[in-house]
This record gives C-alpha cells, structure tokens and sequence, in this order.
DNA sequence: ACCCTTTATGGCGATATTACCATGGAGCCA
DNA sequence: TGGCTCCATGGTAATATCGCCATAAAGGGT
C-alpha cells in the first residue's frame, strides 16, 4: 500500500463531492444512455433550468462530464466510463446497510 | 436500463457525500490496512480527536464502518470491500482531467 | 430588426458542513 | 477515591452548498 499525499485524497474527494448529489447522480445514468441537451436534463430533473446548469457545471468542472454546442443548445457528454464501478460500490453499501437495518428491526 | 426513483438517486447521494471528505477518504484508506482505534486515526488525520469522531459517526451511519469497543478504546473496521472499484473511478476520472488539462497547456 | 428558445451567470436567503473548544462519560489502575 | 486516557457530544462561528429569481448572451426563424 503507498502513502498517499493530504493533496490527492483531497483531489479524491472534490471529485466524491461533485458525485454526492441526487440530481447529478440522477443525469450522470441519464447520460449513460447518450448525450442530453440542457433542456432534457431541465426536464428529467424537474429543477429550474438555471439549477440544473449549476450542477452540470460542477460535473465538468471535475472532468466527469464535457460539452459541446450545437446552435443554440449545449450537449453533454459523460467523459468517464468507469460510473459503473462507482454505482456497484455505493449498491453494496447501501445493501449492506438495510440488511443490517433488518437485523435490528428483528432483534 | 431500469428507471430508478429519485429516493434511490438521494440514497445514493448519502452514501457518496459521506466519502466526500479528503479526512474520511485518508481514514478508509487506512482501515483498508486493518482496523484502527480513534487514537491512531485521529494521529494520522492530524485532526482534533472529537473532529475525527464526528467524520467516523458519518461513516458509521451509513454502514461504511462499524465500531467495537475493547476497554476504553474504540475501533473501527471496514464494513464493505467495495472501496477498490471506488477509487478506481475517482482516479479514472483525475487521470482525464488532468490529461485535458496538460493539453489545454500545451494548446 | 424583432422575438423566441436555449443556456449560463450573478445575487440572495436558507440550509448544511466543518473544525475547534469545552465538557462529560466510561474504563483502567494505583 | 482520585487521576489518567480514550472517546463522544453539544455549542459555536466560519464557510460551503443549494435552489430560486432575474438577467444576459447567443442562435434561429420571420
């Protein structure tokens, strides 16, 4: 195991945070399925426009997203593809935790 | 690809928010060498000792970690394996940025 | 030129996060 | 009992995040 410097695990977690909010969690698996515009991402969201731009800004700002301008929209794009890693490790956690929930609940 | 509720995104967003701290990110690396007592995290974290308590409560309430006292001491041990797959997609995604970024240098 | 649509950004208030300090409980030992 | 260590919790101030509104820029159509 090599020691790691205060500054990568601080790399590390700017990119954790930019993946720790239901929305962007919600259009980074929309955008699993292909490029969105803005205005289909606004509507999946169900937030304003203008909220919804500030989250995709965060995602591109650590590099998880990139876009493109095609006339008068904005395309994004997922940049990475190794979410489904991420998915998997945040589904056994979560499993994890309600099964021990159950356990509680029986004790 | 199945359609998933907003409730699962926000689940998923409280586990990814509890990773979401460099602190917290040093401590899980840690506990991956083997379990450690508040003591030693708080020495390696560099921390007050009741600041690195508070970071490990947010790990334990998720179900990252789990605590087992022995005497006065307490430790702490990793819950789930699935870190590997986690940090592998962080550094995935450093790894392009950076990339991106040294072009952008370069151009 | 004018308007409409699509995005991005600044501002603001509400809320959350974080780190420190102080404190208190609990185990251990003399 | 008294003192020591280890740990958790409450309080507080600084900072960050978030969502909305208002606004502005820019492309496309008439």
């Amino acid at each position: 195991m090599k020691k790691k410097s205060k500054q990568h695990y601080a790399a590390r977690a700017r990119v954790a945070k930019a993946l720790a909010h239901p929305s962007r969690l919600l259009m980074l698996d929309a955008l699993a399925e292909g490029d969105k515009c803005v205005c289909e991402l606004t509507e999946l969201v169900g937030s304003e426009q203008s909220t919804v731009s500030k989250h995709l800004a965060v995602l591109k700002q650590v590099g998880i997203v990139e876009d493109r301008k095609e006339g008068v929209m904005t395309f994004y794009r997922l940049k990475v593809g190794c979410l489904e890693g991420f998915w998997s490790c945040i589904e056994a956690v979560l499993q994890e935790h309600l099964k021990e929930q159950q356990v509680a609940l029986r004790g």
